[in-house]
DNA sequence: AACATATGCAACAAAATGGTTGCATATGTT
DNA sequence: AACATATGCAACCATTTTGTTGCATATGTT
């Protein structure tokens, strides 16, 4: 990566990618659930659920591309427990997108005290 | 709405909406854009852009129909700001989520002092 | 061994997404 | 009026997403 712009486009993809993995209720429910820090087998991720497993299964697998989730094998079970380091990356993020905002703001209310 | 679980459904499926919104490089791109307040036309979001004109466009509808940007005819060209509220209520979002998280670490801390 | 449970994997289908091209219309400029 | 610019709208296309069903395999239980 040579120039800043490069470096932007990637943080800019890497971020996309962790808001596409959240931008599903079924998803956000799933995180919801392993906020608490305990690991869930598929099946219990599953129970309660409209959709079949195999969809849940699919839908975890994006939030561990995302590396929302990680996944370990325990007997015949397939484990999943919250990563929260893009949860953090991304709230960074929107921290300064809102200070930026805030700043512009700031600015306004200067250019209209001037007058 | 009658209970509770019906609520948290709604507003999941709202912030997972937003999400969504922000799931993708050329409207993130755009949201940086529109963060200094001002208002830009449509062309002026496409110009220096790789994709059509009418690409953006659409993706502008994405981000209009999630709320976070809003517009408004001039003249001849439509004009589009950046609508601060779901970020900020993203934001929120993150932070209860994260405060959750942060409980279950320290959870696990004082079951480990105990021991 | 027999049975139940948990998961993996593949094929399939419908719908949404992200992009294009082509053309019409509206508005500003000379 | 003639021309240039800005946008809108529709048709179309390829790919991805989201879900299903069916079946195989692995592991735990009795």
């Amino acid at each position: 990566m040579t120039n800043l712009s490069g470096a932007f486009r990637k943080s800019t993809h890497h971020h996309a990618n962790i808001f596409a993995a959240l931008g599903d209720p079924t998803r956000l429910r799933l995180i919801r659930k392993l906020i608490d820090g305990k690991t869930y087998s598929i099946s219990a991720l599953s129970s309660g659920s409209e959709i079949t497993r195999q969809a849940v299964t699919k839908h975890l697998t994006v939030l561990e591309s995302a590396k929302l989730v990680s996944k370990v094998k325990d007997g015949r079970e397939s484990l999943y427990a919250l990563n929260p380091k893009p949860l953090k990356s991304l709230q960074e993020y929107l921290e300064i997108i809102s200070s930026q905002w805030d700043q512009t703001l700031e600015n306004l209310k200067s250019f209209v005290e001037k007058k």
